[in-house]
DNA sequence: AAAAGCCTACTGGTTGGTCAGTCAGTTGTC
DNA sequence: GACAACTGACTGACCAACCAGTAGGCTTTT
């Protein structure tokens, strides 16, 4: 976990097929087992190369974890983001709607909470990534909010940043519940949470 | 971690504080930094001991984490349950009364969210008991509210379960929040969420 | 043939747990 | 009250298992 590598400059199609089988894999592991818990190894024999082969493809756990971090970027792009880059209120309806589909890929569900777990700690590898990333994705719920607010849609003393750090820590904490206790009412209780939120913070 | 030792038979005053000690030394770096993260060496040098020390009190690192976990549900009792056993609509100021207070303990909070998160695999070590502890708590917050329900405190369309699911939710996705970024607005989102939620649940 | 892809074998460093022995304090005995 | 016997509370040294990363060589693709 110390010293590095560089990439490999050129790569051809086979090579980088199984470079992302092996995010792939690694992803889905990292979001049951967290990243100290998940060894090179274990993710190697998941993906079907040897240990040396993943070092081979990204020279470091660390570069691995980060790609594991991008590919899940990428995905929430295409989940919280899927309505445009300005929901407004529906933001509440897509955050319903992405509970309910955890059912349909469980895989990546929960990564961003065990990796955030993991590193509270000042010297935590991601954790000025993350951290980075979370404050970004405040920022763009409290920018769609204060939106809203202008254009009429949702109510103008409601603190959007307050909104925002409400909505992402109900997300990872029914993340984290459902994890443990997959047998939870989930969707239920994610519907209803909204359902309330909307009720609050329309304009009337 | 493998094999394990019978617990000493009886104990003296002075190991019994030793022992104390190295508990809350160990749950401070847990809340930091977590169980795969602090070694024994780590703990037994903030507590003033040779790892081998630490063995001698607990055994096994597995035991000490259960101590530590103990320790915990102490520390929860005093704080979720001060205003006795059924506060009803009262357990969201309580809940905000916790969160203000983070600052006067922070060693202890966020423990149990990062705990959770890396014990959410098939095998964690701890999950059976974190998992019974998750819905114990459910329950138990569900059951005030249905009181409150049967009081006429609080209005009978709400569902008490996914109320007590969201309630956790919250909590524990703010603490996560909180100690990664300990410089969000804690205090003042947890303060708005119990009073719209007092809001939406209060009987008209 | 040149480069990318991948493997076997190995290294240095960590970590949880073991073990034999030291030491201070308590208890029982005369 | 002195002294032996004993026990709990440790420590330092050690070990087997594990893990990330390296070295070098074989194989496939381009």
């Amino acid at each position: 976990m110390t010293k590095a590598q560089a990439a490999p400059k050129r790569s051809s199609p086979r090579g980088d097929a199984r470079k992302k089988r092996i995010i792939e894999v690694a992803t889905s592991m990292l979001a049951r087992t967290d990243s100290r818990g998940t060894t090179l190894s274990d993710i190697a024999a998941a993906a079907g190369v040897s240990q040396a082969g993943v070092v081979y493809h990204f020279g470091t756990k660390e570069e691995l974890l980060h790609a594991v971090l991008d590919h899940r970027d990428q995905f929430e792009d295409t989940q919280l983001w899927r309505m445009g880059p300005d929901p407004g209120l529906g933001i509440f309806d897509i955050i319903s709607g992405i509970v309910r589909s955890w059912d349909d890929h469980p895989d990546i569900v929960g990564l961003l909470a065990v990796l955030l777990a993991e590193n509270v700690a000042d010297d935590g590898l991601l954790r000025p990534r993350l951290r980075r990333n979370y404050q970004l994705t405040i920022d763009r719920i409290a920018g769609t909010l204060r939106n809203a607010q202008e254009r009429g849609e949702m109510r103008a003393d409601a603190d959007p940043r307050l909104t925002a750090t409400e909505i992402l820590a109900f997300l990872s904490g029914l993340e984290l519940a459902w994890l443990v206790s997959p047998d939870i009412p989930a969707t239920e209780t994610a519907s209803r949470w909204a359902a309330n939120q909307v009720a609050q913070l329309r304009r009337r």
